[in-house]
DNA sequence: CGTGGGCGGATTTTT
DNA sequence: TCCGCCCACG
């Protein structure tokens, strides 16, 4: 029988949540919890038990990869391809929306997706060609004005100036822009949504048709949605409805960019009839990480509730470690990482998470030092990376001519004589004619058709349209092969630096992006199937591909190596090992959100996130002395430190000759199971630093001596200051007199 | 038209 | 401190 492969590995309360009868379902998935299992399992319920067909099952997920996901768990579950099941992104399913109803929904048929690089440079350009000061109205500022107004659902006409000057021009910015989009046929990500949203609500037979078709609607990770994604699923779902919602409040760190975790409370006013899972089991982490994190998580107020526990090992107790200053927070975890690879574990099953990027530069030096392999998550993914957009924009001007963003981008790479001069004339006159780039140049007068930059500029158009004639007929590969030669960005990125006596990086960056740029005529080849139901062309499909996924971060996976990454980007991932760094005030929580409660939160919500990727051994290390933006800082350790159940904390101190007896105290509840790190000098102490010696400091003032370990310029003292309280500081950077 | 130096700003990121 | 962007120069 079905059930039996359906409900078999499940535990009591996933087979709950699996098997609830057809009424609104809202799931609380803590950490570890089986969320992903649960909702794959919930498809194959409703078509096996429920007998739904899979033409009926609309399940929508966050990103590409938990899509995938999903996907592939499905197909095995059900022992065959799903094929009519829709799973995707929210984006991707409003753009196969808007594919099939591009007329219904007011656009174009071959409209383009603008990735947020591409709109933040639109947003540009109309500020200029405003005449408006960039360092009043930044980029920045305007995109995001428009994107949080779309992600509300709100047009420029839903929107009140009152006696907001700047308010009332931003609102203009924002109908500028979308005239802008309107005129180029492309759409934003934040667009795709909207008019997803926008062509239900304004077309009750199309939103009958896809409510009768999609009975079951499913959606991951609901704590992120916005509010123009629960207004979607409201509208698909319909009064009678029965959507299914996995989520979990206390893993919502998304609020700055839109998400609303209240949408999970909203769902419950909104679909009286719903019922309520929680699925607390975890089964990642050991009792003393979970412990942690459900201590730390407590702080926080207005949780709808939820208490993770294990019936696996306890494990051993978080360890906290105080570095005195980021060196030697990164020494001391490459010193663990090596001590972890000595006794037989992969590297990959290491992760070190921080707050902030720049962070991750001392962990690299250190690693580099320590000969560790890492890999550090986060820049450019392959089709935001320069070229591969460079190349895009050719492709896109092909298929579209009045695509200006891409016709600025092109109409001088590789160089042709088209200077800023040029391109600056055109957007006046393309601004006064209320057309393109491309059209203003081509209706020009005879008059102007004579000098030099007029015949370069016919050179690109001719180029454009010769490239247009070439490449029809011909398969998706060979068209971007003949793009990038004809176009000649293969031999612009291929040419060597002339003279200038080898720059050797300058070098390798061509190759790499000789690399990238052949890695994007294979990516089309193997570019296949999955959007021919779209009725698109192969070349507009891959263009929305490009966008719509844009890649992976790195190419050079193979090698085992230790995992670094953003606390973020850590967000459903999990690790054998976890550091948990910059433990500090102003760090982590940052110092942007300290002052905000609801920001506040979220940083306790993502420190949550942080713990519970551990699966053995969870560390948190601080700093006492951190440079940061060049000047050094004297930090506190972050509150979210104390908030952890202090019993099941243990405080790493390496263990030396000297001052035994002080560090015995310290010692006691430092497990025996975690490798001591031994200095390998044992050299006498730094002069005039012995135990209860006074001294000053520069930023602490005086103190008593507590503690000495080391010598050299490694050496560290803890010193007991009168105002400041109890700090080990470095003698390298200290500075500390003797006070007689 | 391309580059180098000066200046300002410096969470978090997916689609 | 360091990186990215803008402008002035070659």
């Amino acid at each position: 029988m079905y059930l039996d492969a359906i409900l078999n590995p499940l535990n009591e309360a996933q087979r709950a949540a699996v098997s609830a009868p057809l009424v609104p379902v809202l799931v609380l998935a803590g950490a570890g919890s089986g969320k992903t299992r649960v909702l794959t399992h919930r498809i194959a319920w409703l078509i096996q038990v429920e007998h739904a067909s899979p033409y009926s099952i609309l399940a929508v997920t966050f990103t590409n990869k938990a899509a995938g996901e999903m996907r592939g768990r499905v197909e095995q579950l059900l022992g065959a391809p799903p094929g009519v099941l829709w799973i995707g992104t929210f984006h991707g399913i409003a753009h196969r929306l808007l594919r099939l109803h591009w007329r219904e929904a007011g656009l174009t048929q071959g409209f383009q997706i603008l990735d947020s690089d591409d709109q933040q440079r639109l947003v540009k350009r109309i500020i200029k060609a405003n005449d408006l000061d960039e360092s009043r109205w930044e980029p920045r500022e305007v995109t995001w004005f428009i994107n949080s107004n779309k992600d509300e659902g709100r047009r420029p006409k839903d929107l009140k100036a009152g006696n907001d000057p700047t308010r009332a021009q931003m609102i203009r910015l924002y109908g500028l822009y979308e005239e802008a989009c309107a005129r180029a046929g492309v759409v934003d990500f934040a667009e795709l949504l909207l008019r997803a949203y926008e062509l239900w609500r304004d077309h009750p037979e199309l939103l009958a048709h896809y409510r009768q078709r999609f009975r079951h609607v499913l959606v991951d990770e609901f704590q992120d949605t916005n509010s123009i994604q629960y207004a979607w699923l409201r509208l698909i779902a319909g009064p009678e409805g029965h959507p299914f919602v996995v989520g979990d409040d206390d893993q919502s760190v998304y609020r700055w960019r839109g998400a609303r975790v209240e949408n999970l409370q909203q769902f419950r006013r909104d679909f009286e009839r719903s019922k309520l899972y929680r699925l607390e089991q975890n089964y990642r982490s050991t009792a003393a990480i979970l412990m942690a994190a459900n201590g730390l998580i407590a702080h926080n107020s207005g949780r709808l509730g939820k208490t993770l526990w294990t019936n696996g090992e306890p494990g051993l107790p978080i360890q906290l470690y105080a570095a005195f200053n980021e060196r030697d927070e990164a020494e001391f975890v490459a010193r663990r990482v090596a001590d972890y690879v000595a006794s037989g574990n992969r590297r990959d099953d290491i992760a070190v998470l921080y707050r902030s990027n720049a962070q991750s530069r001392a962990f690299e030096e250190a690693f580099i030092a320590a000969r560790i392999p890492y890999r550090v998550y986060g820049g450019l993914r392959f089709f935001e990376r320069a070229e591969i957009k460079d190349a895009l924009a050719y492709l896109r001007l092909l298929l579209n001519r009045d695509d200006d963003g891409a016709y600025e981008r092109v109409v001088n790479l590789p160089t042709r004589g088209i200077g800023e001069r040029t391109v600056e004339t055109l957007r006046e006159e393309a601004r006064a004619a209320g057309s393109s780039l491309w059209k203003a140049a081509t209706s020009r007068s005879d008059a102007q058709q004579g000098g030099r930059t007029a015949n370069a500029l016919r050179g690109f158009h001719e180029l454009i349209d010769r490239l247009a004639q070439e490449i029809a007929g011909l398969p998706l590969h060979e068209q971007i092969d003949h793009v990038l030669k004809q176009s000649g960005l293969i031999e612009y990125h291929g040419r060597e630096k002339p003279s200038q006596d080898a720059v050797r990086g300058e070098v390798a960056r061509n190759e790499a992006r000789l690399e990238n740029l052949a890695e994007l005529v294979s990516a089309a080849r193997s570019f296949g199937a999955e959007s021919a139901d779209l009725e698109l062309p192969p070349l507009e499909a891959f263009l929305a591909h490009a966008a719509l996924e844009s890649g992976e971060r790195q190419s050079d996976a193979g090698e085992d190596s230790v995992q670094m990454m953003t606390l973020h980007m850590a967000k459903g991932l999990e690790f054998m090992y976890v550091f948990l760094c910059g433990m500090e005030e102003g760090l982590f929580p940052h110092q942007r959100c300290i002052s905000d409660l609801e920001a506040l939160e979220e940083e306790r919500r993502l420190c949550y996130v942080g713990m519970t990727r551990a699966m053995k051994h969870l560390y948190l290390t601080y700093a006492e002395q951190r440079r940061l933006h060049g000047m050094d800082t004297h930090p506190a350790p972050s509150r979210f430190i104390k908030e952890v159940p202090q019993d099941i904390v243990a405080e790493v101190r390496p263990r030396v000759q000297v001052a035994r007896a002080v560090a015995a105290a310290r010692m006691r509840r430092d497990q025996p199971a975690v490798p001591a790190i031994r200095f390998r000098t044992e050299e006498p102490p730094p002069p005039g630093m012995h135990l209860g010696a006074r001294v000053r400091h520069g930023k602490f003032g005086e103190g008593v001596v507590l503690n000495v370990e080391g010598s050299g310029p490694h050496a560290r003292v803890q010193v007991n200051f009168e105002q400041q309280g109890t700090k080990w500081l470095m003698m390298q950077y200290a500075n500390l007199e003797p006070v007689s």
